[in-house]
DNA sequence: ATGAAATCAGTAATGATTACTATTTTCAAA
DNA sequence: TTTGAAAATAGTAATCATTACTGATTTCAT
């Protein structure tokens, strides 16, 4: 099962990287096709799973229904915006500290945590002003 | 749009009330089924989603594609175990905090934050050693 | 008792994602 | 450079959780 090259995943791993706004599968579609007008939706589905299992990218599940994806594999936080729907990184120090709270009364092994933080996005606030 | 009462909504609630390991609409479905058996799924879900608006469950996404639904509405943390799936609570100190840590270089309003730690359950990791 | 509003059971529809299949592409070895 | 097996693809069908719809039933203030 050696990975062999395709265009198409290419493109998808360099549209990924270009964009901080962590798109959607179908969001990923669209844009590629620009490029690759008869590339198909499964294989942008298939290949981001593989890119993800391969830790290329990172899948993020925010609790909107919809997969999203970050080319950033470092360890960071998201803020989703509960008014416009939008993910974004937040700049902010490591807290995986939490895990060793976690860790203090549980009888098993915890091996990571999924933090993500909810509001009203800078942009969505200036709206709500006027 | 005032709410009246009805036994099927009481049944999903007391069912919740019973259990600690958070169940998916199905698992009320089929256990709720076993003392009204023509309730139909239709209602489970919307009972449970009525119940968490108005806050008197909580909705659960821990990112397994399925939601999951806990009566205990007061802060406190989850732990899903990536063998068997089961979700669980956590004792550990409140890490609210995180949200100041967050906010301190950020434009919007951060409202709250969802956190949940995986790993290997005490069950789990102990079917591993034999 | 009564009737408007809320709820229900049953079923159809939705929407994201995965599975399937026949065809095309990749690439190491001849 | 050919060649052929493995990998990948396009296009489509299937899945699965959840939501929407509809005509019948239940609730409850008057």
């Amino acid at each position: 099962m050696a990975l062999k090259y395709s265009r198409q995943r290419q493109l998808i791993k360099d549209f990924l990287m270009s964009r901080k706004d962590h798109p959607t599968a179908d969001v990923v579609y669209m844009n590629v096709r620009q490029e690759y007008p008869n590339i198909s939706l499964g294989t942008v589905y298939r290949n981001l799973t593989l890119l993800a299992d391969m830790g290329e990218i990172q899948r993020l599940r925010v609790g909107d229904g919809v997969d999203h994806f970050d080319a950033d594999t470092s360890t960071h936080y998201h803020f989703v915006c509960s008014e416009c729907g939008g993910v974004s990184d937040l700049k902010m120090d490591n807290i995986d500290s939490i895990i060793d709270i976690a860790g203090m009364n549980f009888d098993g092994e915890i091996h990571g945590h999924v933090t993500y933080f909810y509001g009203i996005c800078g942009n969505c606030h200036k709206k709500t002003l006027s």
